[in-house]
DNA sequence: GTGCATCAATGAACGATGTTCAATATGCTT
DNA sequence: AAGCATATTGAACATCGTTCATTGATGCAC
């Protein structure tokens, strides 16, 4: 029973973040539970804490899988060179990704550790990237003398796309409109913003 | 034991309201738990539950209330009639509501109820009317037949304010730019992205 | 092969959680 | 004064996150 080494530590880690993807993906972030992910990857509570601090380690880990599978969803298509056309692409995908899996993203919006504490960098990075991907798309509208308003812009549009698929998604304010509407609706109205500064 | 009518339900409704929301502000949403609300305004769980259906419903009336605040503050000062300087002083005071409370209005923008239940009419409402504030600034921006637009794009500005205050207040991605630049900075874009239709 | 030290895995235990509901205390009516 | 209606109680239940002494499988020394 014990010591069976069954699994590498990674391995264990890696099945506790898809069995508590599965849980949250059913229903949601409040399902996900210790013993819950335990018994799904065929191990007892102690075991999930061998290999995660406590329970918001382990949903941190998933949140930042769900990122990288988003970001991989994201880049999986090239990127046009056309500014608007490359915004609008990479708003769409987005979009794609996660209307397929609402409550797995939901789960990163919702997520805030028990503790306070701030997110560890390694997980930013997650977030940092996907707004990268928005500031090269649109690098071309900036002189490289305005690295400090492009990236301003960048963050900005990422912001503005993550409210909008948060509230796309659970409210139902835009009722006539469908999400991709309001995605280009969003993208095509500040480009032409940015053009005409 | 209490009373019987020391307080009206309405009363203990207000009470566990403010009760749950200082206990939300100081230390989360995860925080709020029926047997400290009950505490704090000096009854027992099961008050509380002649009162609310049950936790999620006190929550959502505390996020209720919370909107009640916001909208109050957002309009406390003339709205201005040019579309910018309206929408940049809505702009301006929302930000200034969140980063006063910045844990309550996380708790707004957290909260999932445990049914996947979608948001009561009477809720929704209380965004819808913030919409309507970005919308009637706008206004002046659209003819009477693009009344489509004119929703569509409002929408998709609050969604855009809502998602750069839930990213402002939690990441540090943008480091060098004050909340403030970076609301500004939309308000400013998207407008002359309006203007440039 | 044998023995043993190591340590992954266990699961009982703890305090706290949301929620229910029979029992009870209280105010109002008659 | 008696009785009714009901607001309030708090014990009880299942489940939660988390801890940690115990256990037994494993790899290594010999």
């Amino acid at each position: 029973m014990a010591r069976r080494s069954d699994h590498s530590r990674e391995q264990l880690a890696k099945m506790a973040i898809e069995a508590a993807a599965a849980l949250a993906a059913r229903d949601g972030l409040r399902s996900i539970t210790a013993r819950g992910v335990a018994r799904d990857i065929g191990y007892t509570v102690g075991t999930l804490y061998n290999v995660f601090d406590n329970l918001d380690d382990l949903v941190r880990h998933m949140n930042a899988a769900t990122m990288d599978a988003l970001y991989a969803h994201v880049t999986a298509a090239p990127i046009e060179a056309d500014p608007e056309k490359a915004l609008r692409g990479l708003a769409r995908r987005y979009l794609a990704f996660v209307s397929a899996q609402p409550r797995l993203w939901s789960a990163v919006i919702e997520f805030e550790p028990q503790d306070g504490a701030p997110a560890p960098d390694w997980y930013r990075h997650k977030a940092q990237r996907l707004v990268q991907l928005g500031e090269d798309a649109i690098a071309d509208l900036f002189s490289p003398r305005e690295a400090a308003a492009r990236r301003r812009n960048a963050f900005v549009l990422w912001s503005a796309l993550y409210g909008l698929t948060a509230l796309a998604q659970t409210t139902n304010l835009a009722e006539g409109d469908p999400p991709t509407a309001l995605i280009d609706t969003l993208v095509s109205t500040y480009i032409a913003g940015l053009k005409a500064r």
